[in-house]
DNA sequence: TAGATTGTTAATCGATTAACAATC
DNA sequence: TAGATTGTTAATCGATTAACAATC
C-alpha cells in the first residue's frame, strides 16, 4: 500500500497535471516553473509545489521543473507505466463509446471483451469486439487476467455483476451505473455519475441567474 | 445570484441526496432521520444536517425528514423543476449515447438537436434526431432558446465552438472534451473528463497493491 | 410529558496559502 | 556571484464533526 497518506484532493489533481504537462510537451516546452504552471492550470504555485512534493522533489531550485521528466514521473505515480486488461459490461451506446475510445488503449487500458445480457446483442461484432454472453464472465476474467471492469449497465443488475466480478478477482471497477456499489475494501471503485454531473450544472446555472 | 455562499463540496453532495431520497421513495419509505440517512449514504448525520440547513429547515425535531418533501425541495434547489433545452455537439458514439439516454429528458433536460462537423454524418437520422450541420449552430440556438450545449467533440475544435455558442447566448456547457474551456464568468461549464477519472482509478489500484 | 431528533454554535481537523531558508 | 525558484515549515482558512439547546 502507498506509504504516505495522500488526500483525494491531491489525487484528483494528478491527472490534470499529467494532462497539462502533456499539452506543454506537444508544444515543445521543456521547462516550467510552478508559477508559470499556476498561470495556465489555475492552481496556486504553492499548491503545485506542495502536491508534487508528496511524491518527491522533482524540481530544481532556480530552474523549475523539466516538463518531460515531470510528465513521466506523474505518469508513473498514476500507474500509467503499467498495462491493464479490462472488460466492458453493457454493450449499449455508452459502452460502445467507451470501448471504442482509442485514448484509453493508448494510455495502457485495453478492453479485451464486451459483455451483454441481452441475447440479441450476443455474438454481434462491434468494431474490434464480439459481444460475449454474460454467462462466460467468470471464465473470461480468470483466463485473461482482467484487472478492470467497466460497468455500463443500468443500476438494477449492477451489484450482482459486481459480486461475480469480485469473486473472480477483479481489482478495479469503473462504474457508470448510478448506484454506490458494495465491494470489499481492497477493490477500488471509481464512479462516473453523469446525472449527478448534469444536476450540478443545473444548480450552478440556476445559482447564476 | 444565489444568496448564501455554498461551497462546491456541498453542491456536489446535493445530487447524491436527491438520488438516495428518490431510491427511498421507490421503496415507499416516507420518513428518515439524519442518522438513518447517514447509515445508507455514508456522510455523517451532522454533515447531512449542516448541508440541508444551508437551504432551509426541512426537518422536524423529534421526527426527522419527510422523504418526499425533502426529495422535492432538493429537486427545486437543483433546478429540476425547470425545463432546459439542450443541443448536443459531436454525434459520435459518446454523443449518441448521451442524446439517447432517456433519464436526462425525464429530469427536464431535452436534447433538441445533434450537430456534427463531419459531412458524412450530416442529415443522418439517429433515433429521434437528424444530425444537423455545425454551420446552422447559431441560428438553431437562437431560434430554439437553447440553454445548454453538451460538448462531445475532440479538444481541438472545442474552444472555437464554445466561443460561437457563447456569442449566441448559451448559458451552460456540459463539456466532455479534455480541455479547460475559457468562457465569460456568467457561463457555467461542467466538465466530465473520463480519462482523468480512469487515471484516478489507476492510481488507487496501484496504491492498493 | 418524555423521547427523539433537529437546527445551530463551537471545536476540531485538514487543506490551502504564505513565507522563507536552502540551493541550483 | 546574483537571481531565481524550489522544498518545506508555519499561518490561515474552510470544511467537517461534536455538542447541545430548542422543540416537535
Amino acid at each position: 500500500m502507498g506509504s504516505k497518506n495522500i488526500s483525494m484532493a491531491v489525487i484528483r489533481r494528478l491527472p490534470k497535471y499529467h494532462r497539462y504537462l502533456g499539452d506543454l510537451l506537444d508544444k515543445d516546452i521543456q521547462r516550467i516553473s510552478s508559477k508559470e504552471l499556476s498561470d495556465i492550470i489555475g492552481f496556486t504555485a504553492s499548491q503545485i509545489r506542495q502536491d508534487l512534493n508528496n511524491f518527491g522533489g522533482f524540481g530544481q531550485q532556480g530552474y523549475g521543473y523539466n516538463v518531460g521528466a515531470l510528465h513521466n514521473e506523474i505518469g508513473k505515480i498514476l500507474g500509467l507505466d503499467k498495462k491493464y486488461n479490462a472488460i466492458l459490461i453493457g454493450a449499449g451506446n455508452l459502452g460502445q463509446a467507451i470501448a471504442n475510445y482509442s485514448g484509453f488503449k493508448r494510455a495502457g487500458f485495453e478492453v479485451k471483451a464486451l459483455f451483454d445480457a441481452n441475447p440479441r446483442m450476443i455474438g454481434l461484432k462491434i468494431r474490434d469486439f464480439e459481444v460475449l454472453d454474460s454467462e462466460s464472465l467468470e471464465d473470461f476474467v480468470k483466463e485473461n487476467e482482467i484487472d478492470i471492469a467497466m460497468l455500463c449497465i443500468p443500476k438494477n443488475g449492477a451489484q450482482n455483476i459486481v459480486d461475480r466480478l469480485v469473486n473472480v478477482g477483479i481489482k478495479g471497477i469503473w462504474n457508470f451505473a448510478p448506484i454506490d456499489l458494495e465491494v470489499p475494501k481492497n477493490i477500488i471503485v471509481e464512479n462516473v455519475n453523469l446525472k449527478e454531473s448534469l444536476f450540478t450544472l443545473s444548480y450552478l446555472m440556476k445559482e447564476n441567474e
